[in-house]
DNA sequence: TAAATACATCCCGAAATCGAGATATTTATC
DNA sequence: GATAAATATCTCGATTTCGGGATGTATTTA
């Protein structure tokens, strides 16, 4: 086999390394979405909750660039969620540029009650691997995240 | 250690793989997206192309379960790929139901064009891992897929 | 200190996606 | 053959997300 069949080769089973883990997460994520929707939240209000939950009060800024979205729609997600009581904000004593979004105790009792079973759900949703498996898959995936950040 | 304990350290080893795959796939995408954009069109209109291209012409429903998106957006995008005349409706003459979106010649063009490109940026992009592990990852991603789809 | 720059949040309009249901056609059932 | 059920596409309104820019605040620079 010359070298110019095998780069073809080589880019073959990387596009189908990148429709397998887009379908696998795909699947993945509509189970999680299922678990997530029942509590009246949508995904991304639920991860900024979680965020909250789990991290405490963050700067509204922060919240983007961990949740992974765009400021204008952090303020939409942040306003939902004060809209339900779950958060509020509050601003910043010394930066008065900045705001945070803090959980409150309503938010608190939610994520209290919901979090373990969420945890749970991804479990039994990720149980078809086992701890090793898991293990490996985590080490591989983080190699192959860095590597495609650091292009 | 007891069982419980054990559970939960499962349950976290769980929940960080969910966050990793989530993670990797979105810098990965992020950077696939980077190609994309640049063409003018958006990554859905790019998929639906591209099964187009590669798979020949296809029923407007067909293209929703293999894109994985709902039948009003496939609509959306077929009207914009079809105004930009990269595809066209084609009715089917045995069933009235079904239109096809079927490629132009402008549209073969283009894909004559990026695809190769596309190609090779993906085979980049995922060049984090060798071919063994590539091929070992796709194995474990459709483990965990068939798995979750089951449920 | 004044001006320029950087930063954090928010507003607005546009784009993308969805869900529910309308319409048209085909297939199945009696 | 008539009616019911299934299928395919589309319409419409609502939701979510984004990009660009406005505003107010802090920091740096000249």
């Amino acid at each position: 086999m010359n070298d110019q069949t095998k780069l073809q080769q080589e880019e073959e089973l990387s596009l189908k390394l990148f429709i397998v883990l887009t379908r696998t997460l795909d699947a993945i994520e509509k189970r999680v979405l299922e678990d997530i929707k029942c509590l009246g939240l949508n995904p991304t209000e639920f991860a900024v909750l979680e965020l909250i939950y789990n991290k405490g009060d963050q700067p509204i800024q922060k919240i983007g660039e961990k949740v992974l979205i765009a400021s204008s729609s952090i303020t939409y997600v942040v306003d939902k969620l004060e809209k339900k009581n779950f958060i509020m904000r509050k601003p910043c004593p010394t930066d008065r540029r900045i705001t945070f979004a803090a959980i409150t105790s309503e938010g608190k009792d939610l994520m209290d009650d919901i979090f373990p079973k969420h945890k749970m759900a991804i479990q039994q949703i990720l149980a078809g691997l086992d701890t090793n498996e898991k293990e490996t898959m985590i080490q591989q995936l983080k190699k192959l995240g860095y590597y495609a950040k650091g292009i």
